[in-house]
DNA sequence: GGAAATCAACTGGTCTGACCAGTGCACTGG
DNA sequence: CCAGTGCACTGGTCAGACCAGTTGATTTCC
């Protein structure tokens, strides 16, 4: 069948500087250079590599910027290697809607979506440890809600972290990540324009209430209830917020189930 | 609240390159430097930017790696701008699970998810249109089904515009493109292994067979069913190919609705 | 005149060598 | 023993050079 389909592939030319990267993202990868080990110094490389300096340079640049490691000026341990995370999720996805490609509406959408499954998952497959896990967080937010020095980072971060707790109690780690990145473009385009100081009080409130229905109905297993849970909120918060003409694509999403 | 929250936040430095690759790619994702148009030559851009060729090339590899512009070498009229598309998410997504971080099942699970979702979109909001172009498709693979020259290849790009389609149909772009991006990272995974010569023949059949069931459900509006059988498939497709021990979360997203 | 070969002016890719501002460690002086 | 001082090294940047490839105009040949 090879035969009639592709007897020969074009061959494109491979640049120095995507072999050099290649091969360190392979290790990376393959899990040979762990988190937290260093790169040989770049003029090292240079000798290991038997290419120049702005070769190997353009290399590291482009692993810069997928996130796999990190360099810093005047360390004497060369580059950290960071492993394999989902802030490129997030910034591709911020790449997107920013263009408008996507429009924030999709976003909205996409993430009910990913924010339902991610609940009806963890609902079905969350263990005791998860549970007492995500009510802990909740109990964090809400000694974090009073007192004037309770931080809108910190809230926001525990949040943050409840959302990947569920996510973990999920299963799915690929899920979780995504969710996080979608949350995160969101929060990038609109979140700091709504949400502002002025009700930020009834805003935590209404916050922490949510979490604790979707706590709830994941306890009790009841999948399809902490689904609707994500979808429900979601519409409620950005329901007015998005382009008018794309709020039928949240209801759409909306009366699943 | 923000003189309790942050007074400062901590600067980091911002290399050159950074910058320039900001500068850029802010013309881009604003529409500026639309897909097609060029870039001005590295010499000329070291002239503009006031910065040495080595910055303005590292800035370009930044780009390049992002999946905005691509060079080419000896050509005249400069970088290409490619615009913004998905390929830099599937990228990330094939890095996620070629480092283990993330399960070849959890890759199947979240497009059981988001091919469910699309289908079910789609079977709300199609138009006619949409159906138009599903069934047109739907008749070339079955054209490209049988003879000798029926190119694998020319199957599955079709097969991936069926896809497509009902991604429009379901009028999100982000999700399409998600869709796109894991199930390129599923077949780069696992899809040459499994599928080879030797059953390719019903597997076509198959294949033709499920995407003619799904057009019934998307055109008869039966959202819950054109859902449920994106997961079938999926499911009956991959359940075998996938580690022992993830089994279990194919079957709890089999399990919806 | 028209087609084919040639050439010159570019392009991006790579290398070399240099300098700078940082960093960490070893040495030194108290 | 500890504080202070250098030195050796790092990554970031620049300048200049060369190469191979592309392009389009020019020239050459039929």
């Amino acid at each position: 069948m090879a035969a009639y389909d592709a007897p020969f592939t074009p061959v494109e030319p491979v640049r120095a500087y995507q072999r050099v990267a290649e091969q360190i993202e392979e290790r990376i990868l393959r899990g040979e250079l762990p988190p937290g080990s260093r790169l040989p110094a770049e003029r090292e490389l240079v000798n290991q590599f038997g290419v120049g300096r702005s070769t190997v340079r353009e290399a590291l640049r482009v692993l810069q910027s997928a996130g796999l490691i990190r360099s810093r000026p005047g360390d004497p341990l060369g580059a950290e290697v960071l492993g394999v995370s989902g802030d490129n999720l997030s910034q591709a996805l911020g790449r997107l809607t920013r263009s408008h490609i996507s429009s924030l509406g999709e976003l909205i959408q996409f993430r009910m979506v990913l924010e339902a499954e991610s609940n009806r998952l963890a609902a079905r497959l969350r263990t005791e440890d998860d549970l007492n896990r995500m009510a802990g967080l909740i109990d964090r937010m809400r000694s974090l809600s009073v007192g004037p020095g309770a931080g809108l980072r910190a809230f926001s971060e525990t949040d943050a972290l409840f959302h990947q707790a569920v996510a973990e109690a999920s299963r799915n780690v690929l899920l979780g990540l995504c969710a996080r990145a979608v949350h995160d473009a969101v929060v990038e385009i609109i979140e700091r324009k709504i949400a502002d100081a002025a009700d930020a009080a009834a805003w935590r409130e209404r916050s922490i209430d949510h979490h604790e229905q979707v706590l709830a109905a994941i306890r009790a297993g009841d999948a399809p209830h902490a689904a609707r849970l994500a979808r429900q909120a979601l519409y409620a918060y950005y329901a007015d917020h998005v382009e008018p003409e794309t709020r039928a694509l949240l209801e759409a999403a909306l009366e699943q189930g």
